[in-house]
DNA sequence: GTGGAACTTGAAGTCAACTTCATGTCAAGG
DNA sequence: CCTTGACATGAAGTTGACTTCAAGTTCCAC
């Protein structure tokens, strides 16, 4: 009957792309869980494959880990989920990404307008606001990603 | 003559909406610099609020520091930045947005016809798909920024 | 001239999401 | 049976952009 249908970290790591050091680090997190040989070598189930395939897209889209974990403890813990349960979870995104997009338009536009003056005051520049759309609490770009042009992958 | 025109760190904290171990942070990494008193406190001229608004505009739209410090180390430094000088900078950003929207536009479309099939698969979706639009490498989001409406300031 | 708020410093801590390291064990082809 | 590549672990390191801490100093209104 074949060799039982279990994958190695290797074989997830290679097909997933995601180093076997990031696997390690989602099991802990609880994201993902595998079987040990009784070696206690982990073993995969295929559906790691998806599973890791959603956090894929949802990390692209700008979801943390931790969302992540909160949209997979949505799936059903009895059955293994259908293209419905994630075509749900894939639903909400779209929501998220038109909000993105509205606030980029936002802060485009407030650039034009203070392009023109070449103003960036602290009071009435939209753009340089503290206070105004944008709460730079927290780590990182609050609108924005870095690096999106850089493909660069080792 | 008036107090000589110079700023203490708190003001400027507080005009700038920057907190006092942010301001010290910027002049360590030479964003902003200072003046001292006798004593050895910092003042700071008023043009460092322009600055601090394009330090604070850049960081919005999801520059690097590092990257700021690029774009400032274009303003002469002979002589005191007109609103030309900022406005060439800002002119910049514009197809960087640009860029961002439309990367992001492309994430929703692919997201939109994901849905319909709940696939997610590591071979045809775009959206989970490793090697494509999106390099996953360094921190955070590649797309999208996080806790976009989370705006509270402490 | 004094009390206390505001300032100074370097060092260390934080956060997310991993990676790297050192050291040791497992699995399977030859 | 043996070798060797793949795997295991916990601890520590990384990055960016700061914040927090401890311990001491300065400024200035009264």
């Amino acid at each position: 009957m074949g060799p039982d249908d279990l994958l190695t970290v290797g074989e997830v790591a290679h097909r997933s792309g995601f180093a076997t050091s990031a696997l390690r680090y989602y099991e802990r997190e609880t994201l993902i869980s595998a079987t040990r040989t009784a070696g206690g070598q982990r073993r995969y189930e295929r559906s790691v494959l998806r599973r890791l395939a959603f956090i894929r897209a949802a990390r692209n889209i700008g979801l943390s880990l931790e969302e992540v974990r909160e949209a997979l403890d949505t799936l059903p813990g009895s059955r293994t989920p259908t293209k419905a349960d994630w075509a749900r979870l894939s639903r909400a995104w779209s929501a998220r990404l038109d909000e993105q997009i509205r606030a980029l338009r936002a802060l485009r536009e407030g650039l034009d307008s203070c392009i023109g003056c070449g103003c960036l005051s602290l009071r009435r520049c939209a753009i340089s606001n503290p206070s105004d759309v944008a709460g730079t609490r927290g780590v990182g770009a609050v609108y924005l990603p870095r690096r999106l042009t850089d493909e660069q992958r080792h």
